[in-house]
DNA sequence: GCTCGTGACTAGAGCGCTCTAGTCGAGTCG
DNA sequence: CGACTCGACTAGAGCGCTCTAGTCACGAGC
């Protein structure tokens, strides 16, 4: 509980001075080797590490800060969260992280990164009006990932909806079936998307297409199941929440998956590869739209862009 | 993307001292009603917020910052998170987040929220060693909440699993069933607990205890459903994850639950509510845990303690 | 009338850093 | 040998705040 030692403890002990010691941590140019392991030592045995703050406070423009507003309650945003921290410390950046949750608002979640001072913001799936977005990004460049909207001066990171749902119903073609039922999300972001693309490509095949109500639940999927004609012996489902509720719903009225009926989901969350599950999807790439936003995040002065991902095909048992 | 207003903006504005506006933005003692207004409405009008990095640095002791390291993976994490942000509010003290990943490690996430200066930690479910626990906790007030552990100087706030464990089973008892298994958590945290609480349980019934091998996912509730003896007629299961593998392996057997077996799950987890799961569960009070790990946060200079809290029975369809 | 208290406000020194503008000594070169 | 350059290092201002120690005016109390 003693007082942490800062850069004036460190600079006492190594015998060199303040500014020196900030040179050293900051890996600047202007300290010998020799020096830089005296300072290095004398830090380790009293335990020092700079403050945070007070260097972003310190550095003029550039705080190196990019805020992340995410939603506890989304799997996939997890799993965006932990592909940016590797590509933030690529580009030399921190992640400051804020929770959007079912009592605080996303506006909340973005205002609170704001007083942190961060140079830009990248929103996960983000629920806000355009028009909030449009004035967020205002004072810095912001980034949104995973919605597609057309927001003045906002970037967005996206996966290509159309080329994943073509993928879907290419890999269940190629495995020889042709009555491929669609379960719909109807006004789930990206649902439009994914019909459209799986008509085109019903179309395409010559093949007449399906389209049952749905939505991005796995109740929705248990629903979706009760609508199934009996002829249908391939669903694309809209994600993989609703295949899953598909799938178990299926399979407790006693049709084999995936010998009678082949499902695929849409996301590659971690439910679908559960033992027990091993539900066949479509990954949306979490690296690669990491990497993307990052890159737009970190150039400043860039006009706003819209930067869409392909998602690949995960082949699993069903 | 101008540059944001700081205090001196606004006080030449309101034609005021730095300091006044820094008493306003405040809410200390020594300012008029009327300049208050004043100095308020000049910083609307600049958009100014104040620059949390530099509130931190200059007030001298309390930064009445708390960081929390959760894990993404978890969807506890996700409620109890979300749960702290207003236990924080109502105690003055703002949040930030690290987060634990796959490829982060729990010292990491630690690390960055100590460079931030947080006045105290609060750890999810950490996979420390209690070493490294005791070590951060030496340096700031450290809580750990939902792991039992005995770190010297480390709060400790959790479930009593052994309460939630004899709940689930009186549960099942008071619904007439006589042969109740329990599968087992073996070597997850807590399993042990909630083991030993459903033996009593039983023998203190007057029944006799069938333990059956389990483990903290899914596919170990499938695996254990096919060992579970047919004379069994309700199942406590280690969680719900567990539970849920339980029941869909199952019903995929033609077992029909609730009618035939009634399985109990523990936690309360997101899945266990959905429409075609709407397991029976022992929930984690997230909102006590929350409130009471804050409680010791703040707290400076309190003897490290333990606080457990009540679980709660949850009836469901299963 | 003079002190004292009080409420409203300000000056200015930090907080722990970064960064610009140096100083200082050793080597280079014509 | 004096004018340079160059690497290693330091002094000190400044980042946007908070906070202590004032100042100043005004009214109460003796």
């Amino acid at each position: 509980m003693n007082p942490r030692p800062t850069m004036e403890d460190v600079a006492a002990r190594a015998r060199v001075s303040r500014a020196l010691v900030s040179i050293v941590y900051r890996n600047a140019p202007g300290a010998s080797d020799e020096t830089r392991a005296r300072v290095l030592a004398a830090g380790d045995a009293l335990g020092y590490r700079p403050d945070h703050r007070a260097r972003l406070l310190g550095s003029r423009q550039r705080t190196r800060l990019i805020g992340v507003a995410f939603d506890v309650r989304y799997p996939f945003h997890g799993d965006l969260v932990e592909a940016l921290y590797p590509a933030a410390e690529a580009l030399g950046y921190n992640l400051t992280l804020s929770a959007v949750t079912g009592s605080r608002r996303e506006s909340a979640a973005a205002q609170s990164l704001l007083d942190y001072r961060c140079e830009s913001l990248i929103l996960l799936g983000p629920t806000s009006p355009p028009a909030a977005l449009t004035a967020l990004a205002d004072s810095q460049p912001t980034v949104v990932i995973a919605r597609k909207l057309r927001a003045s001066g906002v970037h967005v990171v996206r996966t290509d909806d159309a080329a994943g749902s073509r993928l879907a119903v290419e890999h269940l073609l190629s495995l020889g079936h042709t009555q491929i039922a669609h379960v719909d999300g109807v006004r789930a972001p990206g649902a439009a998307e994914r019909r459209t693309a799986y008509v085109q490509t019903m179309r395409r095949a010559g093949r007449a297409p399906v389209i049952i109500p749905g939505g991005p639940t796995e109740s929705a999927g248990t629903e979706a199941a009760r609508r199934l004609p009996r002829n249908i012996t391939a669903v694309a489902a809209f994600n993989d929440a609703c295949a899953i509720g598909l799938l178990h719903t299926l399979r407790a009225s006693g049709r084999r998956v995936p010998e009678e009926v082949s499902i695929i989901g849409y996301d590659d969350s971690t439910p679908s590869r559960l033992d027990h599950i091993q539900l066949s999807t479509i990954a949306q790439n979490a690296h690669g739209l990491a990497a993307a936003a990052l890159d737009l995040a970190t150039c400043v002065d860039r006009s706003p862009q819209e930067v869409v991902i392909s998602p690949d095909l995960v082949r699993r048992k069903t």
